[in-house]
DNA sequence: CAAATTCCTATTGACATTGTAGGAATTAAA
DNA sequence: TTTAATTCCTACAATGTCAATAGGAATTTG
């Protein structure tokens, strides 16, 4: 599974802030309510999408969480990517992967190349505003 | 990540064995030494891939493993699915999961649905002769 | 000053992945 | 008929990741 809780949690919460969109700063204790999540759990990505400037964040009292941009100025893969850290489909692509020595003769690489621009342009083809309600 | 060892195992072994066709059966050791693994992490992938029928298993002395059809004939889904168990992108595609009771009203639903699609048709489009030595 | 909130660090339990161990069953070949 | 090579089977251990929680510090509004 190349998807987890942490990358749905971004996508849920940012589909929660957009569809508040225009009522300021949204507490992530609202959104914990409607999406049926822990506030602590939501807390840890809130800080990821924060610190990658997905979205902006008031402290204090009053304070919350408003989209930075316009819906449709996101893409599916920057949110994920956000969450998850990275959505390559294996190992060896991972951004964080040492250099695999037998790759100029694996057979196996070039095809997985191939798997990991077929989902990223896929990811990269919807954007926020497609998950919206209609 | 999606396609883990087990994947990527099951794959060189097809691989070992399509470029040692017309050898009869290969043992594993000779695979394993070949493909630098495990003769025994091996084993695990041998027994998946025979029992889903695309591999030929003979016991015994000068027995081993080898392919059931040709190259062209299997498409790498069924081979990583094989090795795998499952290569749904999210939990809630995956074969065994729960029915989610929020699916009719989730907003991500239908978009991994079609991301599970897109994955499944390249990987359906590509057999194991494309991943051969030219 | 008090309450509500984000922010930060750490920790826990559960589960999956990765890989190993030991040996039973089978079969071809010597 | 024995021996050696092999698949087959079950279990286990080590490691790592995921999911979730805990406690409190910092900040800001009212």
């Amino acid at each position: 599974m190349m998807i987890t809780t942490k990358g749905r949690n971004a996508l849920k919460m940012m589909i929660d802030l957009a569809e508040h969109a225009g009522e300021g700063y949204i507490s992530l204790g609202d959104v914990a309510i409607r999406q049926k999540e822990s506030l602590k759990y939501l807390e840890n990505s809130a800080k990821q999408l924060t610190s990658a400037n997905l979205i902006l964040s008031a402290r204090g009292k009053s304070g919350g969480y408003k989209l930075a941009r316009k819906p449709e100025e996101y893409t599916i893969k920057e949110i994920l990517v956000s969450g998850e850290g990275s959505l390559a489909p294996v190992q060896c692509l991972e951004s964080d992967a040492k250099p695999c020595e037998n790759a100029c003769q694996c057979r196996t690489l070039p095809f997985f190349k191939e798997l990991d621009e077929v989902i990223m342009n896929f990811l990269n083809s919807k954007t926020l505003k497609d998950l919206l309600k209609k």
